[in-house]
RNA sequence: GGUCCCUUCGUCUAUCGGUUAGGACGAGAGAUUUUCAUUCUCUAAAGAGGAGUUCGACUCUCCUAGGGACUACCA
């Protein structure tokens, strides 16, 4: 069909943080930009002037940079198709929304927002179309030198699409295939509001997207409902040829239980929904988010992609790149995926493992440093080297469970399960004797170390490495023993053997 | 209520008419191991129900049930 550049979109609102879902689309949105040599455009709907809220655009925009998913066009990103925040294109709307009303495709309606509510009121399943529109009024029902007299005195309209009943309106879902919806069950969707001079959802996005040139809407399933409406509106205003193809893509629902995923799932299991910590100006709520709790983005995107896509191959780890070639959006299910954040969990432990400890290093030494650890990043790093391929989810979980690297045990507890079980009475004599081998060694390297000690054990017909272990760390913890004596050194090494030895006797 | 979308192990999913219905998470068992882990092996676990179409349906059609979304001068 058309030779058009592929140009996708995602376009939020700005009415608090970027819940999860919402990452998800945009994340499918640049993977389908990428893999066509496309580009991607950040837009802002802010067509509700009382849903606004302050920092959310900088929120999202941060969130992103934090996710590694760059755009190449928007708010922030500049681009020759501005402006991109919808409230700086008042002008733009109400030159076509006048188009639409002087090729009658669109009416004015006077009705206030306590004469509809009366008419829900008093009409069951009430709704403002062909059936109803004559009974309400508007430019199409009123005289009009009523209409004319009505704006002379600045009456408050809005403006409605005139929907012509009784057409199968079909709307082409790369995911789901031809949908149809019969015109007859459409409204006239408010389009435009004089009250502020603002359009709603509908137009603006109809708009925009044309004059953009997006050739693609992929967006969540809430809008399928609503996507034969926008094909009438491409149609009224001439546009058919190049209307956008789309894309519904299947909601994220509960973990558990019935319905969408919200943010009190996350508040009651335990998990973020939001990329980055939320701070709400107006509760003063905070909210977690995955880079706080310690997720790398990596794995955040990896979990996300494969919430509703899959590659059709056994392969679950997948670097962005890999991503952008193996997407297909024709591979998207259509049933909407429980969150499975403890999958979520899995992948990050993957990524921690799969990522380099240079990388690693920086974000371990700041839980450090909370702990009131300050050491050399070459033996932060070592230390994540050690460790890292212990069951941990998250960076931070490694304190616990490696503060004897930095901290000497200081007592040594027979309460200890380990410990009861590993000190026996020759432990004192063979730690003595271990430790004065030690002693005589001039290289301290693992493998000295190890061939050093390997060949006393074998000699001597002793298993050494538990007692060292109760010894140098005072538990049941802590990488390979030649690894840990070799990062202490020497002195160290002998230093906590001698206490041990001198507190459990 | 109405409209539309959806339905394979507990969860995410593969299968595009012919398979012992595969993988992963989670669960359980075992092996390896100087601790904790890692790693490895194994086990349990699924086509919502009912009609068709077909030589043959998880796969196509219809019905039922269930789930989801939408139904604002919100997006």
């Amino acid at each position: 069909m058309s030779e058009r550049k592929v140009r996708v979109r995602f376009a939020p609102s700005p009415t608090g943080p970027l819940h999860i879902g919402g990452v998800r689309t945009a994340l499918y949105n640049y993977l389908f930009a990428r893999q066509h040599g496309g580009e991607f455009i950040f837009r802002i709907e802010d067509t509700d002037s009382n849903r606004f809220v302050p920092g959310a655009e900088e929120y999202i925009l941060e969130s992103f940079r934090w996710l590694g998913i760059p755009f190449d066009e928007g708010v922030g990103f500049g681009g020759s198709h501005g402006p991109y925040r919808q409230s700086e294109r008042r002008a733009i709307y109400k030159e076509y929304v006048g188009r639409l009303l002087d090729s009658g495709k669109a009416y004015l309606a006077f009705d206030t927002p306590e004469e509809l509510e009366a008419k829900r009121k008093e009409i069951p399943n009430f709704q403002y179309d062909a059936s109803t529109r004559g009974m309400m009024r508007n430019s199409l029902s009123l005289p009009a030198d009523e209409v004319e007299k009505l704006r002379e005195e600045g009456a408050q309209y809005v403006v409605r699409f005139k929907v012509e009943p009784g057409e199968d309106v079909h709307v082409h879902d790369l995911i789901r295939g031809d949908v149809v919806i019969n015109s007859s069950i459409l409204d006239d969707k408010v389009l435009y509001k004089s009250s502020d001079e603002l359009p709603t959802y509908h137009l603006a996005n109809i708009v925009d997207d044309h004059l953009m040139e997006v050739t693609h809407v992929i967006r969540g399933e809430e809008w399928l409902p609503s996507a034969p409406l926008h094909v009438l509106l491409y149609r009224a205003f001439g546009w058919e040829d190049t209307m956008p193809r789309f894309a519904h893509l299947p909601l994220l629902l509960k973990p558990d239980g019935k319905g969408k995923l919200s943010k009190r799932d996350g508040d009651r299991l335990g998990f973020p929904v939001f990329p980055l910590e939320w701070h709400d100006p107006k509760t003063g709520e905070v909210s977690s988010g995955y880079r706080e709790s310690g997720y790398l983005p990596a794995a955040v995107l990896n979990f996300l992609a494969l919430l509703g896509w899959n590659p059709g191959t056994d392969q679950e780890i997948m670097s962005l790149d890999e991503m952008v070639r193996l997407f297909d959006i024709a591979k998207c299910s259509k049933a909407g995926a429980k969150f499975d954040y403890v999958k979520g969990l899995w992948f990050n432990r993957e990524y921690i493992q799969m990522t380099d400890n240079g990388e690693l290093a920086p974000v371990f030494d700041k839980v450090l440093r909370e702990n009131g650890i300050e050491a050399p990043m070459e033996r932060v790093e070592a230390v994540v080297g050690m460790m890292k391929m212990k069951k941990i989810n998250f960076i931070k979980e490694l304190w616990p469970l490696c503060d004897f690297f930095f901290i000497a045990p200081e007592t040594y507890s027979r309460e200890d399960k380990f410990v009861r079980k590993n000190w026996t009475e020759s432990t004192a004599a063979d730690l003595t004797e271990l430790a004065a081998l030690l002693e005589s060694l001039d290289d301290f390297s693992v493998e000295a170390l190890k061939s050093a000690v390997d060949h006393w054990a074998e000699t001597q017909g002793k298993k050494p490495w538990n007692p060292w272990r109760v010894a140098l760390v005072g538990t049941g913890k802590g990488p390979d023993m030649y690894e840990l004596a070799a990062f202490l050194g020497k002195e160290e090494t002998l230093r906590r053997m001698r206490k041990a030895v001198e507190i459990l006797g």
